[in-house]
DNA sequence: TATACAGTAAATGTATACATTTCGCCGCGA
DNA sequence: TCGCGGCGAAATGTATACATTTACTGTATA
């Protein structure tokens, strides 16, 4: 617990609200009291106001018709149609980097991270059976997958998808930790991989139409393991963070 | 100016900021300060600092480093790449529509629209050119792309629809009014509502593909209007709202 | 001359009192 | 029983005093 730092009150209460949305503690759906809220967290309206406007940018909060806030609440097609645009939002991405073409320096260093990312799949030795670092796969992935959206050089592009990817549920790293099945695990991981290395020979070779594809096709596999999810564990699939805020 | 209404302060506050940056008296860049715009304003800082907070939200201002805000500016670049996206999104909920299949009376009230579109187009009698209702073309054209969006039935994707269009010069009818070039503008205008119709058929066949395509074809022709005003007059093309906020 | 530090003015951050609006509840009447 | 209307509690909206941070500027020292 080292959030309550010195740093202003409004992040404290930022993160605490958004911790609290993300596990659970406050169900899609529920009504965000100014008075309540500032009381239980010790601070007082005027921050805790502030930071409840700043999670609605971030999109876990909107507005309510009355003036107030509620908690955004996902059903499973608003999870489903957010990895869908964060696909198509990395594979325009892609496809304008391929278009553009890119600074060398910046494919040596995203071919670098890709190199990385192959050494979080260990050898499995007489098993047959790689095992998988999980956790540094999954924040190799997420850097790999901020690089690559970088090398369209377009702000515009990257708000947005940087918008999208704030969902917690629609980042490129929500599926990796913590699958049921571990078999149909590594499968994906190792899929996943290979549409890597795909994308960045497509943009190296500036073939624009099949870097969009192969991003557009590499977020469907989180959207199957979401699905795979809900199969597997319709209750309560508490490994994911921000699963908390899918209705069932 | 019928904007002192009794509606809430924070509302007045957004609704006059807003105007100012769009009409360029408050030119990107510009730093936003509370106490001296809630004296200009006749407001206090609470209502003036949630209606900026509120326009940070909307994109037309950005937070500063050191806490405050500032009006977003954009290079030529941007506002291609904003452009960009609407067609990128339009296409994707063009192909979800097509995908999903559209309830008939969706298709018959936007069809009907089409030929409210249609009846845009005067007959241009004896001259041969036609004349062209422009105010007229514009309200429905900008009804035509929120009911065409509307056909993929997604929430998440229309909410990041709406926002990419929420800058001005990226909305669908950003440049049909004022262009300088009478003939070019007709042109436009009818290539423009050919693909309206392309698209409508796409989306009623489930031609997903084509649809999307067609989509961010026609995104291209505000593209090509845009560099075309920057073309005809570099100086100030005050004719199209949102352009005080472009860089030159 | 450049740099570092301190002082100060002005900005944002915070708390809180007060104003206004909203919404639910209750009672009255049709 | 249903609907309308007003009353009241509780919510958000607003103003403002005060706290803290930031950033600039000027000066002193290396």
């Amino acid at each position: 617990m080292s959030e309550s730092k010195s740093v202003n009150l409004t992040k404290r209460a930022t993160y605490e609200l958004r911790q609290r949305i993300i596990h659970g503690g406050l169900p899609g759906g529920t009504r965000l009291y100014e008075v309540a809220l500032s009381e239980e967290l010790q601070i007082s309206r005027t921050p805790v106001r502030e930071a409840m406007s700043r999670l609605a940018e971030e999109g876990l909060l909107e507005r309510a018709p009355g003036g107030g806030f509620q908690v955004r609440s996902f059903s499973l097609r608003d999870v489903t149609d957010a990895i869908e645009l964060r696909g198509v939002l990395e594979g325009t991405a892609a496809r304008l980097a391929a278009e553009q073409g890119v600074e060398p320096a910046q494919l040596v260093a995203i071919k670098a991270l890709l190199d990385r990312l192959d050494g979080c799949f260990a050898p499995g030795g007489a098993t047959g059976r790689e095992q998988i670092d999980f956790d540094a796969y999954s924040e190799l992935n997420a850097l790999f997958h901020q690089r690559l959206s970088e090398l369209c050089a377009s702000p515009v592009i990257l708000r947005e998808l940087e918008r999208v990817v704030s969902l917690p549920f629609a980042s490129p790293s929500a599926f990796v930790l913590g699958q049921a099945d571990a078999a149909r695990s590594n499968r994906s991981l190792a899929l996943a991989q290979a549409q890597h290395r795909a994308l960045v020979q497509a943009i190296e070779q500036r073939e624009g139409a099949r870097a969009e594809f192969i991003a557009r096709e590499h977020a469907r596999i989180a959207r199957g393991n979401l699905e795979a999810s809900f199969v597997s564990d319709p209750q309560a699939p508490e490994c994911v963070p921000g699963m908390a805020l899918i209705i069932r």
